[in-house]
DNA sequence: AGACACTATTAGCTGAACCTAAACCGCCGG
DNA sequence: CCGGCGGTTTAGGTTCAGCTAATAGTGTCT
């Protein structure tokens, strides 16, 4: 009834399926066929098939038509790969001279090739530091994670000042955008005026003012400046 | 007529295969489809299957029943894979604290993950050594290669004292037993006495003497200490 | 020269992970 | 309450990379 004790390893593709459907619903929500094609760019019946054998597995919980959801088994191969993940993003830009816009991509490749006693060199050689270079969570290798319950720049009032916690978005011309407004995690921004249609709002970075977007504004995550 | 200008990128076997093919034989005499299966750990039909497929995609030349040869293109993409192989390796042992009897296993499955960025990012982080821990020579990025043409102390005559360069094994407890006799690259050893039978040789490390059987005597290259 | 022992290859099968085209389900609007 | 639309699943097919069992070729020994 349980998972086999050595838990036979899970093959490229599994873990893919099992980060993303994780990514689209750290909480728990169902995650539809579809989303998890559009994540991994492959065509839904590819997805159906493999949340079949996923959930024969134990991995998944699958109501037809309705969704999937992680077991705990499932979520605990979830969150391994995202730690490999975020832990090797943070090796990479520490160690190697990466920028945060090239790193996912090789993280994406290696989290499913380094060993488990690599991925703890790598955070010993880091400090077992607690977050990644985009500002999000790094779980701990028992499986556990701190999701910091931070807003979207797009929900912060106006005249408020606030600190970017994290920085949600993987694509690398995205992110040197973000970079050369000066926005990264740390950096402090007020929110200065809002427009009534598409999230629009206005910060100050420094001496500097940015209208930012509704996608942008949700990808920025933040804390009330000084608490967390 | 020549291979495509953007190579489309190999699948891990076919990169396997390759660097096994080399190593069976770096000067590219033919190599036999049962050495490669007893090195990859396949079934012979495997390798004949594989064989075909690389031989049409011009990576190999194969003469039905008497073995296949590297063409160009495929030592180049043999050499790649070494290259990567024996950088990672190094990598390991200066940066995350390896030891090299514990390097290859991890060092086997990066090959395949890592890319041409990290790759020279590990070589300049490490100077671009020109050998890795088991003393064994890293082909440049551009594909050429210095094998040193050394001696094993199988071979090394009564009397003589000779520099170890390379020390040929892999297998992790092989690779303690001879790190715990003293023995690695740069160590200089004398020949003190040898058996008419079995390749026995007897040495001097230091100050001690140790009986050096056929294997290992063929897995250690030397050269005269002093000269290269 | 013939037989035998290897080694290599062919034939045919499996499973993983994808695909497209076709059928199916759930719900919303008329 | 029935039709249709959109998302989901089933059906059936492909490629890669492995396997076993059967066949074929090479070379050696008598």
């Amino acid at each position: 009834m349980r998972a086999a004790v050595v838990p036979e390893a899970l093959t490229r593709s599994v873990e893919d399926y099992l980060k993303a459907i994780y990514q689209l619903s750290p909480e728990g929500r169902p995650a539809s066929t579809s989303e998890i094609a559009g994540l991994l760019a492959l065509s839904p019946p590819s997805v159906t098939g493999m949340i079949k054998r996923l959930s024969e597995h134990g991995l998944l919980e699958h109501v037809p038509y309705r969704g999937v959801q992680l077991t705990k088994a499932g979520r605990r191969a979830a969150l391994r790969m995202v730690r490999r993940h975020r832990l090797i993003e943070a090796y990479l830009v520490e160690f190697l001279g990466y920028s945060w816009d090239t790193v996912h991509e090789e993280a994406e490749r290696l989290e499913h090739a380094v060993s488990e006693t690599m991925i703890e060199r790598m955070a010993s050689a880091l400090g077992n530091p607690a977050v990644d270079p985009h500002g999000d969570p790094i779980p701990s290798a028992d499986g556990s994670i701190h999701e910091l319950a931070s807003t979207a720049l797009s929900d912060v009032p106006v005249g408020e000042t606030v600190e970017i916690q994290r920085v949600h978005e993987s694509q690398p011309e995205r992110l040197r955008y973000i970079a050369s407004l000066g926005l990264r995690p740390g950096v402090q921004v007020t929110v200065v005026d809002r427009q009534p249609f598409d999230d629009l709002v206005t910060i100050s970075v420094g001496h500097e003012r940015q209208v930012i977007g509704r996608e942008l504004g949700h990808a920025l995550l933040c804390a009330r400046a000084g608490g967390q």
